[in-house]
Parts: C-alpha cells; structure tokens; sequence
DNA sequence: GCATGATCATGC
DNA sequence: GCATGATCATGC
C-alpha cells in the first residue's frame, strides 16, 4: 500500500539520513557491483520512503506536492566543492509538453518543489559506502524562475519549430535538455517534424547544480548581476541592452571611464566586467556560473578581419583517446557551454571601440559532423603515433587537422612554449617522442566572424 | 594576408 | 606551478 507522507516528515526522514551510508540505509545486500546509476535512488524510494511507484507526471510525493533527488557532489584537487552531475527531472513529452503553458507544465507539476538529498562522491571509495551528508527542500528563487521560464520556451519553441532533434543543452541557461536513454539510439517521435529527436529530460546543469552546493553545502557567496525584470525579459535582451550606451567608446574610453590604469592583456575583459559593475570576473558571477557562460573578447581589425582564432583548454593525448565521442571533452564542452563574445571594433585611428556582444552556442548540427571530424581525425592521429610531419629550422610540424582543412575548427599548440608538453599514449613514429607540446581545438577566426555578423 | 607554430600574461 | 584566455612571430 501507498504511504502518505506530509512535507513534515518528508523532511525529518530527510534529515535523518545525514551521516549515513547508502550501505547502511539499504535493506537488502546489494554487492558493490550491483550499485548502478539510479541505486541510491531507489534505495530512498524502496527502502527509506516506501513510496513505491506512482504515476509518472506527478511528483514523487504526490500530496506534499514534493519531488525527491537524490544527487553526488564531489571535492576538487583545490578544495572547491562541484556537482558530481546535472540533476536530471522528467523527460520531455515532444507531443504533449508543447501545448501547456509554464505553469501548466509537466515539468512545472513534477518538480516546483525538490527534495534534495545530497551524497559526497569519492572516487576511492566503494559506492557502499558513499555518505549522505546534506538535503534541502529546494524553491527556485524568483530570480532563477524568470530564467528558468525563459529556458522552458526556449525548449518548447524548438519543438514547434519541428527541431525537436536540433535541440541542445547549450541552448538554455539553467534548466536545460540533457540526452537521457540507454544510448544515443533512444530516440522519440516530434510533433512537427518525421525526423525522429533524441530522448531528453529537463535537467538542472550541472553548473547550476554546482552553485547550489556552493552556496548550501560550503556557505560560499557570489557576486550577482543587477538586471531588470521586464515583461518581455530574456537574460540575453537584458544584458544587451544595458551593454548597448557603452557602443562606440574607444578602449582608451572605456578604460578611463573605469579608473583602468595601464593597458594589461586582458583590458578588455576588465572592461567588460565594468560595463557589468562587478568587481571580479563576469565568468564568475552567480548567473554566469550557474548557466556556464564563458565570455570571450573578440577584436574585429580596421581591415574587418577577426585576426585570431579563438582558443580553448588543451587536451590530455593520453584522455582524448579513451574516450568515445559523445563522452568526450570536446563533445561535452561544446554542447554544454553557451558564450558571450564581446565585439571591440578597430577605426582608421587604429583604436578598438566597443561593438556589442554576442550570445552563442555550437549548433548540434555542427558539433555532430565537423567537430566530430576533426575530433576523430586528431585521435586516430594520436593512436597511430604519426603525430611530427617534420621539424625545420627547429620549428615542430604537426599532422594534426589544420586551419585550412575545416571551415569551423582545427588543432594547434597551445602552452606556455613548445617544452610545455603533455605524454602520448604511442611515441611518436618520427621522433620517438613519449610527450608532445600541449594542443587543443581552435575554432576557426572566419567561422566566428560569420556568427557575429549575423547578428544585429 | 594568411597559415601555423610559439608564446605571453593573469588568476588561482 | 599550472590552466587558460589571448596574442605574437615567421615564412610564404
């Protein structure tokens, strides 16, 4: 039979199971192997609530109107606390979801309000013995709901556009649409579309699972942004347009105008901080964070040219080739991580002016094909060990996939110097080398210039 | 002016 | 000391 719980005892079993294993809370012996991925949360369901299993729209606890989580975080090398994962909610009805409005939503019944247990994930632990040390009876914040709405359309609105198969987690700031099936081959039917779109799931980023940590678990504060709740709001509209009085001031400007001293190589990222009144870096604000927006400043030349193309972390040779795709940095980065470029112009003056800024993720359009070329190319580059094509005048030539190969991405160098290296997996078939100077993808100048002239 | 390898500068 | 965003240097 079914139990019925109130918020109040939901909320002191909650509490109860602070400082307990997961061995411990399981009535039955499962062995170490046996613990798979949902484990921990049918332990809570079967052995600790008792619940059992209910109807699939509705929340977990249907009369308390409260949805139980049950989700890892970890501790970093530098002490720092993260989510282990993104939390992951209901999947997405492509052929119902589309005809509620937010409030009538599936998402918005199931899971307006979370009963959050959170357990302490170490890598050298058995999974037994994993405790749970925190839980919290979660409301998103008026602030995060606004986005969150926004986020929800966004979904929605590709849906109706019949790209239910084009949708990405990057697409959204906090609440986004993680892939959620077996494997990549769980697919669903769309309502506007025949193409058949990948099985998703609402999902919190783990970004944004991460702040909550920060601030619930390890008490930590961040620096907020100040945007204005308009009816008509779009963080994106927002931060524009109160970026937009600062079009056409000179660097020089700019740098006065903000008490700047001195021309540092990352002025322009100071500047954009100030344009946003914070102190520390926009990246690190509460809403960047949360919905891991990396900027980046691009400068446009007098000629109309983006010089340089843009870069990002470097790959470890001995990682990037035990992994498949879909699991892999590149993979995940980019469909994961949305970016703000700030545009700087150069004038006949030879000064750069502040243009406008630009939000952007990579189409999975995109990901799936070029990246995915290039990617595969740079591993079977990496297995064979026929990475050094030849060196003259003491300048290493590589075979990796160069800027000329791809219109939207190549590989290249990117260290402190050419001695800062990283070991391969297979020496190098030429030198014998067992380490190579450090790489990582580049996406094309041209490819970016492209994105941000399509804008405005 | 472009392609590609190499390196700088800052923050943590 | 290292990771990372950003930019430089050289040869064609």
């Amino acid at each position: 039979m079914k139990k019925i719980y109130s918020e109040k005892e939901i909320r002191e079993i909650a509490r109860s199971l602070i400082g307990k294993t997961f061995g411990e809370l399981n009535d039955f012996e499962i062995s170490d192997d046996d613990y798979g991925k949902g484990s921990f949360g049918y332990i809570l369901e079967e052995d600790v609530y008792q619940y059992g299993a209910n109807s699939k729209s509705e929340p977990d606890f249907e009369e308390a109107g409260i949805e139980l989580k049950v989700t890892p975080y970890k501790r970093n090398n530098n002490g720092t606390l993260s989510a282990k994962e993104r939390l992951v909610l209901n999947i997405i009805n492509y052929m119902n979801e589309y005809k509620n409005t937010f409030y009538t939503s599936d998402f918005w019944n199931k899971n307006k309000r979370l009963q959050i247990v959170w357990y302490l994930y170490e890598p050298d632990k058995l999974r037994s013995n994993f405790k749970v040390t925190h839980e919290l009876l979660f409301e998103f914040p008026e602030k995060d709901l606004r986005i969150i709405k926004n986020d929800w359309q966004i979904i929605i609105d590709k849906i109706k556009a019949g790209k239910a198969h084009e949708i990405s987690e990057a697409d959204t700031m906090y609440l986004g649409a993680c892939t959620k099936g077996a494997s990549s081959k769980s697919v669903r039917k769309q309502p506007f579309s025949d193409i058949m779109a990948k099985q998703r799931a609402f999902s919190l980023k783990t970004t944004y699972m991460t702040q909550l940590v920060r601030k619930y678990i390890a008490n930590e504060d961040f620096e907020e942004l100040d945007y204005s709740f308009d009816t008509e709001f779009s963080f994106e509209n927002d931060i524009k347009q109160r970026l937009r009085k600062y079009k056409g001031l000179s660097v020089n400007e700019l740098s006065k105008l903000f008490g700047i001293v001195n021309e540092p190589k990352h002025l322009l990222d100071i500047i954009i901080s100030r344009l946003f009144g914070i102190k520390g870096k926009v990246s690190n604000t509460n809403e960047f964070s949360k919905a891991n927006i990396i900027t980046k400043t691009i400068r446009i030349n007098k000629n109309n040219r983006m010089i340089e193309s843009m870069s990002f972390p470097a790959f470890k040779f001995t990682e990037i080739v035990n992994h498949e795709w879909e699991e892999s940095d590149l993979y995940t980065y980019f469909s994961t991580t949305k970016f703000m470029f700030a545009v700087f112009k150069q004038k006949d003056d030879d000064e750069y002016y502040f243009e406008k800024v630009v939000f952007w993720n990579m189409p999975l359009s995109i990901l799936d094909t070029e990246l995915r070329g290039v990617w595969k190319k740079t591993v079977d580059i990496i297995k064979s060990g026929n990475i050094v094509k030849e060196i003259k005048n003491g300048i290493v030539y590589n075979n990796f996939p160069k800027l000329s190969d791809n219109h939207y991405c190549h590989v290249r160098p990117h260290g402190r110097n050419k001695d800062d290296v990283y070991p391969l997996p297979v020496p190098d078939k030429l030198t014998g080398v067992v380490e190579f100077t450090k790489q990582c993808f580049w996406l094309k100048n041209k490819y970016i210039q492209d994105i941000i002239n399509s804008e405005d």
